[in-house]
DNA sequence: GTCTTTGTCTACCATGTGGTAGACAGACCT
DNA sequence: AGGTCTGTCTACCACATGGTAGACAAAGAC
């Protein structure tokens, strides 16, 4: 029928981020993806030449979404960097709970070969150096909490990335999944991250 | 031969915790565990009726394992609240570095059908009120920062998990995976959680 | 109007996977 | 010694999956 949307390679990349980051890479079949879009599997290999391919091409727009989000979140934010780092877990926040597989998509890397997780490694690189710069500025002028800017920078990604891809961590202490519950939860992360890098 | 190890039952177990805990549950296949246990994939079968029942008792053993280490914990520390939860940390975190997998078990829950998501969550739901009302009574005592019991115990698990189980995290910001860089992760790990609890 | 390019589809194939059937060898009972 | 039970193995099957080959239809190129 040959509908040429012109949209096709954009819906299967869209596709696969939620299938990958949800029920991970080895549990997503090709049809499952191609089904979801509404497409033969053919037209997946058309588009990207492996399942490998696909995967680096989801990995890398994952990457530029995220690192977005986080550059414009930086720009806009003052100076002072409790509320620099308050405003970066807000922007990372709301694409976090639209689309929870974006991050659980990063945290697949872990599973994946050495080779996928060191080029998103290499990747994230400048912003990691960035962020450590600026909490090791931030701590020798006084204003944050003394301790190792690299392991502030993990743990606090770590803490992030938990809460937004574990929906079961959050049933089994009862949390609402509600709008408000959201909002609330949005809340008390900050102010759980703000508390341990105050100085 | 019929070695009659009379541990073959624990063995498979084991590597199952190892494999599904470190590539995840599908991307593990029971020709994978046999190889690793040095046995034929129909012996799994024998003490497992099935991929899904293995996964079941690997899940129940290893909630089994950590509740085991964390009541010990608990029943050992001090009765003020920060050294209680500076112990559990530590206790959790000597087996989430030697076997990482086996947080990583835990944290493929989410991957899961909801089906064993929902047993695991009812085998952890009393450990987890009886975090919370020691955490909510603690904060009544003006003993830790006023915040919601509930999404603190979320909190500190997501970042202890997220933490132990991706070691890409530690690797993007240079952390050396020495036996003192591992000291001094935990270290921070706990400095960090305790700052963000300290009233 | 013909030709080429682009995008999609329908077979089809090779392989890996979960699972079944049943043989077989040692242990234990009697 | 004979029979049953337990644990392990070999052989096999049905099926899903990633990937190939090639037909085909629409859209430009000229």
């Amino acid at each position: 029928m040959t509908v040429r949307r012109g949209n096709t390679r954009a819906s299967i990349l869209e596709a696969s981020v939620d299938l990958f980051g949800s029920r991970g890479f080895a549990a997503t079949s090709l049809d499952d993806i191609a089904g979801r879009v509404g497409v033969a599997k053919q037209t997946l290999l058309y588009w990207f030449p492996s399942k490998d391919e696909l995967l680096d091409a989801v990995l890398e727009q994952t990457a530029l979404e995220l690192a977005a989000v986080i550059e414009a979140a930086v720009r806009a934010a003052a100076d002072e960097p409790l509320a620099r780092i308050e405003a970066v877990v807000k922007a990372v926040f709301r694409p976090a709970v639209r689309r929870p597989a974006l991050l659980g998509l990063v945290r697949e890397v872990s599973r994946l070969s050495p080779d996928h997780a060191e080029r998103l490694t290499m990747q994230v690189q400048p912003f990691v150096r960035r962020a450590t710069d600026f909490l090791r500025e931030q701590m020798d002028a006084g204003l944050l909490r003394r301790a190792d800017p690299g392991l502030v920078v993990a743990l606090a990604y770590a803490t992030v990335t938990g809460i937004a891809t574990e929906p079961e961590a959050l049933r089994a202490v009862e949390w609402p999944a509600t709008a408000i519950g959201l909002r609330r939860l949005r809340g008390e992360l900050i102010a759980f991250l703000l508390a341990a890098l105050r100085p």
